[in-house]
DNA sequence: CAGTGGTCTAGACCACACT
DNA sequence: GTGTGGTCTAGACCACTGC
């Protein structure tokens, strides 16, 4: 890499540097860098939870600096996609860590600091492979006709049924799939999506509302019919923005509120 | 600064070097200037829209190099309290900047891309001063017994009233407040709030839940009663996590949802 | 043109974890 | 001690803005 500045790159990167007149996309070294790790992330070269090498030596593979090597790991740690400690090294970021369990749930008690009673229990009620319909398969950018898992369950907290979802996951990526595994699974589903799959959810988009059930909703959760709910629809993403899981939940919110911080 | 390392400064800043046993309490020196501009952002130094010195002028001020100022800047801009602009400078962040307007409302139209229609059109219902309530004392952290200023207020889009909610703000910070400010200003509010009254809010925390409104709310909000409505309670920090508005709202969600992005 | 933030490098030392 | 990430510095050049 010479003495080099932004633009120009010496070494085996995809050449952006003359590129044509039409496309100023031109990107900066530690961006390069960053894509660099974030295809043998994707590309499942260290799995979730493993060491990746050390600055020094990706410094020494990209033949940058490790300046440059510590700006694209700093991007991809503020996106939650690798975790660094210091004297140790830099991980994978996963959902088993017990510091980010959870990290896509944003229903907390309301009182009762952290989710006491051991967590969740699960009781999954339905899973079934289908052809996806219309808007489940253009949500999942899938073909329709495409087959999907479909997994219904209920989450209850404290012995109370307080979840009740639907999800739904790509046929291909989720072979064999079952519900005794949803079920007996430790820790978080996402968790077991990595360790049994492969599938890391990095991101997720979700649409909210103010609903109330249908009948079998409202006797799956033990409510009345009129009892409003929080409707919560999640899109989550893999590497690169690939969908790869939809949910369509609807949360009580008499005990629990949904938490959010905005900065 | 000569050619120091992390652990002690030569310059005046809060010594933390060697400190008591009992607090290590050592920070880096980037963190101790972000503090220092922290200082100058919460006394006003540099209004909102602002220009701030130079990276160079800063790192000449605190006696230290441009790098750890540029670190220091670099997190206090991933906050979103000072915006870059290359080629200009950094600014201090606020409401009014055309690319972070209502940055804090996650009400979206479920058709539409953006808010078009010329944004919400503002009703105000009320707007007096009271001694606060005690849960509104304890959230808003003053003393039972000080004066809140109360706004009630209707935001409509497309002329369909869509968002009723209850402003609470402390009264000796927003002294002078009237119905007839509120309703008049062009902008968002929080603007209003830094170009009148000197208060920017930084970040936020909001509780949802689903709930039916009460037979008041639903005329104002022109519903019946048995329509699901989400609400949201927010509490608004300025610098140094000082709480300094308080909301309650409850939104309609039937041509609009709360769009959250996970990560 | 000068001034600003943005990128890149190289070298030094610190704090932490493991052995 | 060795190796890791974390901090700090100094100097160079690039890209953008406005005079």
């Amino acid at each position: 890499m010479s003495s080099s500045q932004p633009s120009s790159s010496d070494s085996a990167f995809g050449s952006n540097t003359v590129s044509s007149a039409l496309t100023p996309a031109f990107s900066p070294l530690y961006q390069q860098i960053k894509g660099l790790i974030l295809q043998s992330l994707q590309a499942g070269e260290w799995r979730p939870g493993e060491l990746i090498p050390s600055e020094m030596e990706l410094a020494a593979r990209f033949k940058v600096s490790q300046g440059t090597v510590r700006k694209a790991i700093d991007e991809l740690a503020a996106e939650n996609l690798v975790m660094r400690r210091q004297g140790k090294g830099t991980f994978v970021a996963t959902h088993s860590a017990q510091q980010v369990q959870y990290r896509f749930l944003k229903l907390h008690p309301d009182v009762g600091d952290l989710e006491g009673e051991g967590r969740a229990q699960r009781t999954i009620l339905e899973c079934k492979r289908l052809r996806a319909p219309a808007e489940i398969a253009r949500l999942l950018a899938l073909r329709s006709g495409d087959t999907v898992v479909q997994v219904r369950r209920v989450l209850a907290f404290s012995g109370i049924p307080t979840i009740l979802e639907d999800i739904w996951l790509p046929g291909q990526a989720f072979k064999g799939l079952t519900a005794e595994q949803m079920a007996s699974y430790k820790g978080p589903t996402y968790a077991m999506f990595e360790g049994d799959f492969g599938v890391r959810m990095v991101r997720a988009d979700e649409k909210l509302r103010a609903v109330l059930p249908d009948p079998a909703q409202a006797e799956l959760l033990n409510v009345s019919p009129q009892t409003p709910l929080l409707s919560v629809e999640r899109l989550a993403y893999t590497y690169n923005d690939i969908p790869m899981e939809l949910r369509r939940g609807i949360y009580r919110t008499d005990t629990h509120h949904y938490k959010n911080a905005l900065s």
